[in-house]
Parts: structure tokens; C-alpha cells; sequence
DNA sequence: GTCTATAGCTCGATAGAC
DNA sequence: GTCTATCGAGCTATAGAC
């Protein structure tokens, strides 16, 4: 691996477990093993180096949400259920998500890998539903917008509740919850 | 208002705005007009300030929960609805669930106010909703505990979801769609 | 109890040799 | 392209006068 991508990989472990204002480029340099001048060589700074590590990770995330809701081998009912379902460990968070709060985030060039994850991940789950409504498999009166962004928002809170609680388990007992609710808009057509 | 005090307010204000990394006792002392030691004088360092606020901050959030589910003028039903339903602007952030993501909070010193909020929060909504199943308000199959983790991750998730977008109204579609959803568990009782 | 002065450290970033 | 050395600024905390 060169050094450009060490860089990379120790920002991006760096960015997951302690956040963007702590990661310091001399944190990253340590992890990666490279000096201290090659960050500098290869971003601008520690902005760059961070929106570089994010556009990937938003891209990631993006592949996840495509192996689901883009995929034909599942009804929309199965989709919804998959994505709520994923076994998640709320003590580590939303790789995108867990930087939200932090004062840099309220800038466009920090804050659009975030934007454009959610923006795409809020669209899939939208289209879904209305294929499962036109399918007759939920209820025509489903409200699709406020619960696709409630499907969203229980995850992104199981995971702010998780670390309050310190129970890497109650971000799987919101999504539950989502899980609950969601069958009583489904029609009969559903076993 | 006593130097103590004109450091608290300070240290409440850039707690929530700023979040606990980017509170710096300069910072605190600039705005809340004190000299240098007073912090140390009244506090043994940034951490007991922090915690000292977040105890009042928890202490808050949990007379609104009060005010809402201890208030006998309500039904279990419209508690849940009142709860859901307040004005709430995402771009602002939980002034406890804000923090839950910075590595400071791993430590249980910081992290206890969290705790003791949300666990408060979780167990009153979830007896709200036995209330409401003893009433035959709702209906009997209805999974408390899943649903109460669900109405709080979509309060926090919602803060989330508007922080990436950029969208204050994110949060007000999240909870929108949570009650939109606990519709279907709601009893012939109900109009 | 409040102030000014300043300690020791780490931050993000730069200079310049090789 | 990678390294070592170092900058100025801001960090958390302490010393000590009043």
C-alpha cells in the first residue's frame, strides 16, 4: 500500500471511532506510519484528507442500500424488513451519522458526503414503499415521505440512544419498534 | 449573577452550540466575562464544569417529560401525541443526545446525565403505553418496549437526519411518521 | 473569591533536505 | 514522494498577587 492510501485507511479508522475534530493529522500520521510532511504532500489538509475518506465511505454505505432496495429479488415488504433488520452494534455508530453534531459538519464541503448518503437512502426507501403500495402489499393511505424518514431516523437514534445507555442492543430494539408498526399497514396479501 | 454562575450559563450555551470538545475554558471564560482562575477556582477542570451542566440540562429535559407523561389531564394517547408532536428545530440538536457521539462521553462521568435522561424518558413513555393498553386505548398486542426505544430514536434520529440535510423539518417528518404509524395500534375507542 | 500571567502541551500547517 | 525539524496558535491547567 502506498503512502497516499495509509494515510487514508488510518484517517478513515480515525474518523469512525473518534470523530473529525479528533482526529489529528498527527494521530493519523502515527497510525499510518508515514511523516509528517506526506499529508500535506497529498491533501491540502486535514479537511481534504477528511471529505476524501467521507466521499468514499458515503460510497460504501450508498452499495450497501443498493444491495437491498435495488434488488429485484425481494419485495418491497422484504426490503424494508432486510434494511431494518441488519444486525447493528450501537456502541459504534453510523460511520456518516455519529458526525452530524460536530461544529465542522455546518460547512457544505464537509457536511455534503452526509447529505448526499441520506438524501439517496431517504429516495430508495420513498421508492419502495410506493412499490409496495402499488403492489398492494402496504396500505394505499401510507404516509410514504414522514415514514421513510422515520425509518431513517430510527437507526440514526438507535445508535444516539445506544451510547447514552451504553446497550449496544437498543438501536435494534428502535428498528424493531419501526419493524412493529410497519405490519399494521401491511394488507392481507402479506402472511 | 455570581462569577460561578456566568461560568455555568457560558458552559450550558457552548455545550449545546459547540458540543464538549470544542468548549475550550478560554472560551467559556471569554463569554461568561470571567478572569482566568475563577474556573479552577469553582471547578476542578473542564470535565466537572461539563458534567455539573449536564446535570441541570438532564434535570430539564426531564421536567418537560413530566409536565407531559406525569400530567393526569391526559390521556395515554394524547401524552404519546403531545410528546411527538412538539416544535422541535433540527438544526439545533438535543442539548444531551448532541453529546452522545464525542469520544469524552465513553467515560461514565460524562455519560451518566445521558443515562439517567433517556432511561427516565424510555420508562415513562413505555408505562404511558401500558396505560394505554389497560385502557383499551390501545390495542393489546402492541410491543411497549420496542416502541417506546422506536418514539425516542425518532426524536434523536430526526436531529440527525436534519443536521446531514441541512433540513430543519427532517425531524418534525420522522415523528410525524412515528405517529402516522402508532395510528394502526390505536383501539375503535379512538376518533 | 477574583484577577493577571504563564506554564507545558498538542493542534494544524509549513520549510526544506534528500 | 517522503522524510525531519519546526512554526505560531490555542489548548487545559496552575501560580500567585490582591
Amino acid at each position: 500500500m502506498n503512502t497516499r492510501d495509509k494515510i487514508l485507511k488510518a484517517a478513515k479508522t480515525l474518523l469512525y471511532e473518534e470523530g473529525f475534530e479528533a482526529m489529528s493529522p498527527s494521530k493519523v500520521l502515527k497510525l499510518s506510519g508515514a511523516g509528517q510532511g506526506s499529508l500535506y504532500h497529498h491533501f491540502s489538509g486535514k479537511k481534504e484528507l477528511a471529505r476524501t475518506v467521507l466521499d468514499d465511505v458515503a460510497e460504501e454505505l450508498n452499495e450497501v442500500a443498493e444491495s437491498i432496495f435495488d434488488n429485484e429479488n425481494y419485495l418491497p415488504t422484504e426490503k424494508i424488513e432486510l434494511f431494518l433488520k441488519r444486525k447493528r452494534n450501537g456502541l459504534l455508530g453510523c460511520k456518516l451519522g455519529r458526525l452530524a453534531n460536530e461544529k465542522a459538519f455546518r460547512s457544505e464541503d464537509l457536511r455534503a458526503p452526509l447529505e448526499k448518503y441520506f438524501s439517496l437512502v431517504l429516495t430508495k426507501i420513498k421508492r419502495t414503499l410506493i412499490e409496495g403500495v402499488a403492489q398492494n402489499l402496504f396500505k394505499p393511505e401510507m404516509p410514504v415521505d414522514s415514514i421513510a424518514h422515520l425509518i431513517v431516523a430510527s437507526v440514526q437514534g438507535g445508535y444516539v440512544v445506544s451510547k447514552s445507555l451504553n446497550d449496544d442492543n437498543a438501536i435494534n430494539q428502535a428498528t424493531q419498534g419501526a419493524l412493529e408498526l410497519l405490519r399494521a399497514y401491511k394488507t392481507e396479501k402479506q402472511t
